[in-house]
DNA sequence: TCTCTGTTTAAACAATCGTTTAAAACATCT
DNA sequence: AGATGTTTTAAACGATTGTTTAAACAGAGA
């Protein structure tokens, strides 16, 4: 069997298992459905995976873009961090909203997978929150407590137009990326009361 | 027995079942779970309240603090406004923080479920959004898309200091309610472009 | 004291859960 | 073709799910 046919069903698995779990939760989901949207035998997550606990570390390792976040200089101007980092973020949201989904899900419920998820994505929030204190300290940005400010712009783009649950709301029609991320950029840093441009 | 004992054992298992809906999850949430939690026999779930699903629906009715919102004037000034959204907000996050946990995690899986949910909170969704709205009418706020704002005000409101997710980046100690709502009123404010003050 | 009504209990219900098993099917070699 | 090692399958495993059942219980009115 080839290299591209030996990981076929796996990555079909793993896609169906993306796909149910942001839209039922990882409890909500069983594995013979996942198996049913892959058009997979249910022994097949035993064999390949070792059980339901690890196709959820294994959907990270598969779909998550780490290789986004290693060419980034973490000695940035703090401005330009921001943005670059609220650029990311909505692009990956853009890109992939189940997996999304997923890590907010996790984030909520606090559960133990979440360990998976921060190794991923604490990195960056590490440096997103570095470049907001930087900026203070240059006095390109202003603010009291650091840890309010960084929640806000967290909350902001973690859970920035989630899914359908706000459309009864909606009166504009569905912008474009570049808009979106203009506008996000705009709130945020006047939020961090930005002196510039 | 008396009115009060009576509905002693369902309020002990509606406190059991927000409990355990907000840390697990509702399909993550066994019946069982919750009346050992409540001390109480798995079948007074489906006598009492008539199922699991039924359950849910009775925490809102329970613990959901409506009559806030009916004292609130519609036609306030939006600065107004937008201000009291955040202290309520806040407040209640603060007050029943188990509550929001579950609110946030159907908003996300966007369940069945989020029906109840929403009956209870998109009029005071839809208020703020009125308010940002004519904000920018009169002058006061200034952005280009009214969408993308609220969808900021909303993120910030509803997952800002979420659990202890983020407790390993937190460097301040915990703020108190007070300073916590000044801190985000400054930042939405400025994200609005507020002219005052 | 006896009956009636509503509540609580232990036990059982069918259904489904994640996982395992043993055999079948497959691919890859000499 | 035949042997070998891997992958896939159908079936079954024990455990647990939400719900129901019938009996036990408690309190009020006669």
């Amino acid at each position: 069997m080839t290299a591209a046919e030996e990981t076929d069903i796996k990555i079909r698995i793993l896609q169906a298992a993306k796909k149910l779990f942001a839209l039922q939760g990882f409890e909500g989901t069983t594995i013979r459905q996942i198996c049913e949207e892959a058009g997979a035998n249910v022994a097949l997550v035993s064999y390949h995976f070792g059980g339901k606990e690890n196709l959820f570390g294994a959907l990270f390792e598969m779909f998550f873009p780490n290789d986004q976040l290693a060419a980034v200089d973490p000695d940035m101007e703090p401005i330009e961090g921001v943005k670059l980092v609220i650029r990311e973020v909505t692009k990956f949201r853009q890109s992939d909203p189940q997996l999304i989904s997923i890590i907010q899900q996790e984030i909520i419920l606090n559960t133990p997978r979440i360990q998976k998820i921060r190794e991923h994505v604490m990195p960056m929030w590490g440096l997103l929150r570095k470049w907001i204190a930087k900026g203070r300290e240059q006095g390109v940005f202003s603010y009291r407590s650091l840890d309010s400010v960084f929640m806000s712009v967290t909350g902001i783009l973690l859970f920035h137009r989630n899914q359908d649950y706000w459309k009864v709301l909606q009166e504009e029609e569905e912008p474009g990326i570049e808009a979106m991320i203009e506008d996000m950029t705009d709130f945020i840093l006047q939020g961090l009361h930005y002196k510039g441009n």
